[in-house]
DNA sequence: ATGCGGACCTGTTAGC
DNA sequence: TGCTAACAGGTCCGCA
């Protein structure tokens, strides 16, 4: 399910609900996920205050005082707030309750999240460590991609993908971000000019900040901390719209496979 | 070092 | 209409 808007918006949207709060109880119904929920999550979450809420790429870190808990949504994972009493349903595998009465209920059909816990600095632990800067900030600029891309032959597409080059873009947004550019996916990313990279640059932050004031997409699953979904389907002009007229030239949208996924562009606009 | 394919798991859809 | 294969927002690992 989500890329960095989605995660972002998951944050915000719980923040409110978490921050400050203290942990009651953890009820923990399925714990194989990615990786096993470690048997210390338990004990060492109950009764602390989270003190602090932040997104590292696709990551949630929830800071207490003895250490952080990490969440990933992986494919298909949501995490949201539920007030009153609901019944969990199948793939509800995880209800934080706090003692505000509110419960995070983190939900997975796909299994491929996880909740890990870390007594020590979270951007130390083993996933974190390698990550690449955040796309939206200032150390994420053409100079960085330009010189880190120089000999790679993999595709652009791919290359920006990689979560040791940058964070937080998936395939949609990959695949909107260079139609936006107007780079074919499949370019070889050694070989992009730096005139470009600067193109680039700008148009996956606009993309990324564009879709978390839209507050996300959903393409079936997603949902925000409220249980809703987000908007920027309807502003996708490449992902999921093979054989769709491109909204610039009218040309037939392409798909192909790159890396295993699937991959669209707009053969005359992007070159 | 880099790039690629496979693996993890369940649900939905396209195609025969 | 019903079955099966392919595909789905991620990313780690092992191999060439």
């Amino acid at each position: 399910m989500p890329e960095l808007p989605e995660v972002e918006i998951t944050c915000q949207g719980i923040s409110p609900f978490v921050v400050g709060q203290t942990v009651k109880e953890i009820i923990i119904r399925e714990r194989q996920l990615r990786w096993p929920i470690p048997i210390a999550l338990k004990r060492s979450l109950k009764n602390k205050i989270i003190i602090k809420l932040n997104r590292r790429a696709k990551y949630l870190l929830f800071y207490t005082g003895n250490g952080c808990m990490i969440i990933h949504l992986g494919m298909s994972g949501s995490l949201r707030i539920v007030k009153d009493v609901e019944p969990p349903e199948r793939h509800d595998h995880v209800d934080i309750i706090f003692k505000s009465g509110h419960t995070l209920r983190y939900r997975d059909p796909r299994k491929f999240g996880s909740i890990l816990w870390t007594k020590h600095d979270p951007m130390k632990h083993m996933l974190l460590s390698h990550l690449g800067p955040e796309p939206l900030t200032h150390e994420f600029q053409a100079d960085y991609l330009y010189v880190l891309s120089r000999k790679r032959t993999k595709p652009i597409k791919n290359f920006i993908m990689d979560s040791r080059i940058v964070v937080g873009i998936g395939n949609i947004y990959a695949n909107e971000a260079l139609y936006h550019a107007g780079i074919r996916p499949t370019q070889k990313a050694g070989k992009i000019s730096k005139i470009r990279y600067k193109r680039l640059i700008v148009e996956i932050k606009n993309v990324l900040s564009h879709a978390i004031k839209k507050g996300g997409t959903t393409i079936r699953d997603f949902i925000n901390g409220e249980g809703k979904p987000g908007y920027f389907k309807n502003e996708l002009q490449v992902y999921d719209k093979a054989g769709h007229p491109c909204n610039s030239c009218k040309t037939a949208i392409t798909i192909i496979r790159l890396g295993q996924r699937s991959t669209f562009y707009c053969a005359n606009c992007q070159t």
